[in-house]
RNA sequence: GCGGGUGUAGCUCAGUUGGUUAGAGCGCCAGAUUGUGAUUCUGGAAGUCGCCGGUUCAAUCCCGGUCACUCGCCCCA
């Protein structure tokens, strides 16, 4: 019989990644909760066309990534490949509009149909953070110092650049692609074959190829920052002041772009050299125009995301909260089951760990206990119930006492 | 979707220039120790050498395919 294998690009979390998980998920949930956002848990999958409308036909998400299959009423559905567009869809299904701004954070698994490596996943898992209704950049700044407060908080900050980038209003943004594809035309004859593909589909994305001869092209390329209008310019210092106010230290990266048409404005990526070819860990941007395309009414709409694997790559292990040691209870003898039992009950209700020793020898529940990393064993023997005691023996310094039943609670306490 | 690398025990890895019973360390189980753990000693279980096919008297080793992982590209968190 063929190796059960997880399905490829899934894998089982448990163990250190299971504790590196949920601790980074607590600090998010913390921090998300101090900057005033609320959870949200949208269901995991969709009508396809909440993705397919909003991410385009044309994007690699949707044309090659999606995981869609009908159900047996014939409707097409897709695992999420991504949290906003659920988002936006519980906005306009709720009616939202009526107690904007929302600001809203949520986790949990997403799915692409991508060829797997490492630090990406069919399955992967993701923190989310959006503001909806606020077309002021103070929404920029409180989304990007939320990312900053939690990667510094993960120990993260040496780790990790904020590169930054306005594509300005929709104005500014289509004078600026116009200039490009007229550009990018002009020298169709030497760019890459990717490029090519991108003048159509994406021209922007040709800013960011990593083709050494488009970069020639690249660098002589109509600026975005040239085509800003008074508006746009304003916005972006607004927030770049914001950042410098706030000491988030970031670098302008203007090939830093996003291709489709209902992003304006801020677009930010925190990125690593430590995860190679996966070296975002955290992006996001200002998606002013998506309401709209989704049919709801027109909101403004900025937020981000951070792949959760990413981040668990790179947070330091001792970091982590351990799991509390242990009491280990060791029944000697079947006529001290019951006991045993009560007491481990005792012990777990006054908030305490205890793990019951089930089987073996003395020698052996000890070894069990010991592996298990017990700070103490409570030893419930015959002799001892006669005389209504139990043994407590030390496992950091070996020492041992017979402690009461009355007592015990009491006595135990200083193993917390 | 495209190109490169890897695949031997639960884990980390040796090894076989193609030859009969494939090894180590760690871990696991048991015993020394039927009321006392970490150390120590002894023993044990565990592998269709990723899978399928080909070449060969003979394949874990060579060849092809396939699956998975991995590195890069595309794209993204």
């Amino acid at each position: 019989m063929a190796k059960l294998q997880p399905v490829r690009g899934t894998h089982d979390i448990m163990g250190d990644q299971a504790r590196t998980f949920q601790f980074i998920q607590g600090v998010f949930q913390d921090i998300a909760t101090r900057f005033g956002h609320q959870e949200i848990s949208t269901p995991i999958f969709e009508f396809t066309e909440v993705f397919s409308r909003t991410l385009g036909e044309t994007s690699d998400v949707v044309s090659k990534e999606m995981y869609s299959f009908e159900d047996r009423g014939g409707e097409s559905l897709t695992l999420r490949p991504e949290y906003t567009a659920g988002i936006v869809r519980a906005f306009i299904s709720n009616g939202l509009q009526q107690s904007l701004p929302c600001k809203f954070f949520g986790s949990g698994p997403m799915f692409r149909y991508e060829r797997p490596q490492k630090g990406r996943m069919r399955q992967f898992h993701q923190l989310d953070v959006e503001i909806l209704g606020v077309a002021e950049p103070q929404a920029d700044i409180e989304v990007l110092a939320l990312a900053a407060t939690l990667l510094s908080e993960l120990g993260l900050m040496d780790d990790v650049t904020l590169e930054i980038n306005s594509l300005g209003d929709t104005e500014s943004r289509l004078a600026n692609r116009d200039a490009l594809v007229t550009y990018f035309t002009a020298h169709k004859s030497s760019l890459g074959e990717d490029s090519l593909a991108r003048l159509k589909k994406n021209p922007m994305r040709i800013l960011d190829s990593k083709d050494e001869g488009d970069r020639a092209l690249v660098a002589d390329a109509p600026r975005i920052s040239d085509y800003y209008n008074q508006a746009s310019k304003a916005f972006f210092d607004e927030v770049l002041a914001g950042l410098d106010a706030l000491n988030i230290k970031y670098v302008i990266n203007e090939r830093l772009v996003r291709g489709l048409d209902y992003y304006s404005h801020t677009a930010f990526e925190f990125i690593t050299s430590k995860l190679g070819a996966q070296g975002t860990v955290l992006a996001g941007g200002r998606y002013d125009g998506l309401m709209e395309i989704m049919g709801g009414p027109p909101t403004a709409g900025i937020g981000w995301a951070a792949g959760i694997e990413r981040l668990a790559e790179l947070v330091s292990p001792d970091l982590v909260p351990g799991e509390p040691r242990p009491i280990a209870i060791v029944p000697v003898g079947s006529d001290c089951q019951e006991q045993a039992l009560k007491i481990a009950q005792q012990l777990r209700t006054a908030g305490h760990a205890a793990h019951m020793s089930y089987r073996g020898n003395m020698a052996k529940r000890m070894k069990r206990a010991n592996k298990a990393d017990a700070i103490a064993a409570v030893i419930i023997g015959e002799d001892e119930l006669a005389r209504a005691v139990v043994t407590i023996k030390n496992f950091d310094d070996g020492s041992q006492t017979e402690v009461s039943l009355d007592q015990l609670m009491n006595h135990l306490s200083h193993y917390r």
